[in-house]
DNA sequence: ATGTCCGATGATATCGGA
């Protein structure tokens, strides 16, 4: 079984990479983030002509989580409990189903701008809720799997250069301490390895020539409980979806699970 | 081979967010 997560940027934008990669990389399922599309708008017609369900939680411009299954999608979930808001509001950052006995959690979690803005202090308590639901879910689901773009490098060698880092979120001592909560609860990091030069990169900002120099974070993550990482065949960046036009600033990353 | 990109706005260039 193959799992992956793509923050895709814009599902609209990206129908025609998303479909090539899925005919390209033949995952069972797909975790996506950052639709920008409405719940009601998301395209879920193009992914049924192409074997498979899916369901989707957006608002429109910004945010927007999707889950992509050919193997299932049952169980479906919205939200975390006691999601934090932001401005009033439960954005569309979560949304969770069950595949082929695998819980899956595609989650979207906040980018928190600087260390000094009200958007950072969103986030830990984002990475809090998402650690107390994750320990809540275990409870009935064994094997649990949380994908999707957390936003935090999870050490210094996970972004290019630590010294362009300093002041920045990301990489704070605050934000890793709340990927610990996730694996306090009971979770372990699938690391994946990569498909050139020596870390699995996952972003490269568009600005300044970014991926062609490779200055590239690691901050698209997954989590499994270990009756699941035990299953793990094999795990990488697909650094090559990076390339080309009008590609998404991300690359997916693929879990490969033994049956 | 790539020196932003995306979506929204009483738009037709500018802005917030990433």
């Amino acid at each position: 079984m193959r799992i992956a997560t793509w923050n895709i940027n814009s599902i609209n934008r990206r129908l025609e990479h998303v479909t090539a990669w899925l005919e390209r990389a033949q995952p069972d399922v797909l975790c996506l983030q950052e639709t920008k599309c409405a719940t009601a708008a998301f395209p879920e017609m193009i992914f049924n002509g192409l074997g498979y369900e899916s369901v989707a939680l957006g608002a429109g411009a910004w945010n927007g989580v999707a889950i992509v299954s050919r193997v299932g999608l049952t169980d479906v979930r919205d939200n975390l409990t006691d999601q934090p808001e932001w401005e009033g509001k439960v954005e569309p950052r979560a949304i969770a189903a069950t595949c082929a006995g695998v819980r899956v959690w595609s989650l979207y979690i906040p980018n928190g701008r600087t260390p000094d803005h009200d958007h950072y202090h969103y986030k830990l308590k984002w990475l809090q809720a998402l650690s107390r639901t994750a320990a809540a879910e275990l409870v009935d689901h064994e094997s649990l799997m949380l994908l999707g773009d957390f936003n935090v490098a999870p050490t210094d060698d996970d972004v290019y250069d630590i010294a362009a880092f300093e002041g920045s979120t990301h990489v704070t001592e605050q934000e890793r301490a709340g990927l610990k909560l996730i694996e306090a609860a009971g979770l372990t990091e699938i690391e994946p390895r990569p498909l050139k030069y020596d870390r699995a990169f996952t972003f490269w900002d568009y600005r300044q020539l970014a991926f062609p120099k490779n200055r590239g974070m690691r901050i698209d993550l997954v989590y499994a409980t270990p009756p699941l990482a035990g299953r793990v065949t094999d795990a990488y960046a697909d650094r090559e979806a990076r390339k080309g036009k009008s590609a998404s600033d991300h690359a997916p990353v693929v879990v490969d699970l033994a049956d």
